[in-house]
DNA sequence: TTAAAATGCAGCAAAATGGTTGCATTTCTG
DNA sequence: CAGAAATGCAACCATTTTGCTGCATTTTAA
């Protein structure tokens, strides 16, 4: 894959990822558990719909899912798109620790 | 240190990498070679002081260094709070890697 | 069957974001 | 010194994001 298409790929995800909120309902779900929205709600400063939105913002990008049970919806955490964000900073980290063993031999030489 | 710390310090990190230009842009300096704003401007559909803006909003989360020489600046990347943010993922999915070994341990009894 | 619980949907307002242009300033170079 | 090169700064604009409220709908439970 290029670099282009994984960053038009990965930037999403790091941008939902990128807020206090998200973070902690990503957390919140971290146990691997479904949780509803009402759940979710508790605890934060915001009002239900609030987090509602939110939630949209992860699920559009596969860090959850939703699943309809009775009148509540449930949320779970959806592992891929995290691992993938977690490959892509991997591999930006090697890119620059050879660059800079590189430029130490370079120095040494 | 707390979650909710955590999270305030990592959740502007993740904002700022949730962008495809800057993602381009920490791509270019991962060689970790320093570069100017006009060579990193280069070949990007994007007026020079949009990627001014673009490299502002790295620097204020620790993301890139900039450095005066003569008449031009210089960026260079920051590897810490890339390494942060890793660290950051790399706990949440141990969580629910954790969490899903228990659940099914629960469901094999 | 009626009321409460959980959610969805629409609209609206404030703030942030991402981009532009124009002009001033600093620094090199011929 | 004069001009080009690199950058900084300010103002502006369109769009997106983030929050709200109000009301409708669906589902459970007494």
């Amino acid at each position: 894959m290029s670099n282009v298409s994984r960053q038009r790929q990965t930037a999403p995800v790091f941008a939902a990822l990128g807020d206090v909120t998200r973070l902690e309902l990503i957390s919140r779900l971290s146990d691997g558990q479904s949780q509803s929205i009402v759940q979710l709600s508790d605890g934060l400063s915001l009002s239900r719909q609030g987090v509602t939105k939110h939630l949209a913002v992860l699920q559009n990008v596969g860090l959850v899912a939703a699943q309809r049970v009775g009148r509540e919806c449930r949320y779970r955490i959806q592992p891929e798109p995290i691992a993938d964000a977690q490959d892509y900073l991997a591999k930006a980290s090697a890119q620059w620790d050879d660059a800079i063993v590189r430029l130490r031999a370079a120095v040494e030489t």
